[in-house]
DNA sequence: AAGCGGATCGTCT
DNA sequence: GACGATCCGCTTG
């Protein structure tokens, strides 16, 4: 009991916030090493965490892929703000996916956050879910599952700065490196199918889909 | 195990 | 007025 929290107090004192130069670099770059950071969202004071196992990146320029392909619209123009901050859009009109933008102010790139392995709050994660009982796999392995076990959405977490120690949505660094990243072609998408851009933890069983 | 279609609505043409 | 960086349940094999 004692060395659990210990153990959780030592965790909790590693933990340290990604700056936003971290961000200001290409949407490949950073893809790769967000792989194994912890996606944080406080919820009513509740801590929902896990740890970011797949992701894809979408560039601001040359990607006919990507939501600002067409130029800066009132939807996208997080994108083409400084870096570091939450792109979230809602799509087929029930889902949310949640990106951080990249890339220098007036550069457009972005990475997709497309998986989760549930950390803590699972209960909670469920509960938003709409699972009970709680199967860890379907928590947070998609874009949109994820989402929605962490409450966010375009209304209460668009434009949210993930830098700022006060915001209730960060990306933290827990000293997590993966072994290995394999990279496949995007998912979901009809224009710029080829481009190997997404980017998963080698062998980790809660991503959205078998490489 | 894999494939299909329905749900549902904000955004841009 | 069409479509989309998805998910889920149902069908078939």
């Amino acid at each position: 009991m004692l060395t659990a929290f210990l153990l959780t107090a030592f965790k909790l004192f590693l933990m340290t916030l990604l700056p936003r130069s971290f961000f200001s670099r290409s949407p490949d770059a950073v893809a790769r090493e967000l792989l194994g950071k912890v996606l944080v969202s406080c919820i009513r004071g509740q801590r929902l965490a896990g740890r970011i196992v797949e992701v894809e990146a979408y560039f601001g320029k040359d990607d006919p892929a990507a939501h600002s392909a067409a130029g800066k619209t009132a939807r996208n123009a997080v994108l083409f703000g400084p870096p570091g901050h939450a792109y979230v859009y809602f799509i087929y009109g029930m889902h949310s996916c949640v990106n951080v933008s990249c890339e220098p102010e007036g550069q457009a790139g972005c990475v997709l956050i497309r998986a989760l392995e549930p950390l803590s709050g699972l209960d909670t994660m469920a509960r938003l879910r709409g699972l009970s009982p709680a199967k860890p796999k379907m928590l947070a392995s998609g874009p949109g599952r994820l989402c929605q076990a962490l409450a966010i959405t375009r209304a209460t977490h668009n434009g949210l700065d993930l830098t700022d120690p006060a915001s209730d949505l960060q990306i933290q660094d827990d000293g997590f490196r993966p072994e290995k990243i394999t990279a496949t072609p995007r998912i979901g998408i009809r224009k710029a199918v080829e481009n190997p851009h997404r980017f998963v933890i080698h062998g980790n069983t809660f991503v959205s889909k078998a490489p």
